[in-house]
DNA sequence: CTGTTGACCAAAT
DNA sequence: TATTTGGCCAACA
């Protein structure tokens, strides 16, 4: 029994993660109701307008690194966002146990 | 229809 | 510890 993902639900998920927190994309699939849609999550995101006011950039992978190639402008965006509210980022990864979100 | 790809993940090697 | 492998789901050719 598989439901498809709702890119409304993904969407709300992701409005609802705080400043200063991080979630993986598995985490945000859970959040949104499909546990086993990581990846799909992933081409979501990348789908998303330009302007859109949604925090992507607190969504990283499950190894505390952000899923973008290092010199790439995405990657330096969203690192730059990241340590405007706190994030921080020791030799390029994120410390999970201590900045992600952990639900509400 | 089959095969490939991807802002992923966990287990096995 | 580092790589590879297999699984996942949706979009696309």
């Amino acid at each position: 029994m598989s439901s498809p993902v709702d890119p409304v639900r993904v969407w709300t998920a992701l409005s609802l993660i705080p400043e200063g927190k991080v979630v993986t994309y598995g985490q945000l699939a859970e959040l949104s109701g499909s546990p086993r849609s990581a990846r799909v999550v992933g081409n979501i995101l990348k789908q998303l307008p330009a302007g859109s006011h949604l925090p992507w950039h607190r969504v990283i992978n499950s190894k505390g690194h952000i899923s973008f190639p290092q010199g790439s402008s995405q990657y330096a965006k969203q690192r730059t966002r990241l340590e405007a509210e706190g994030v921080a980022l020791v030799a390029g990864k994120i410390n999970l146990s201590l900045y992600r979100w952990q639900g509400e």
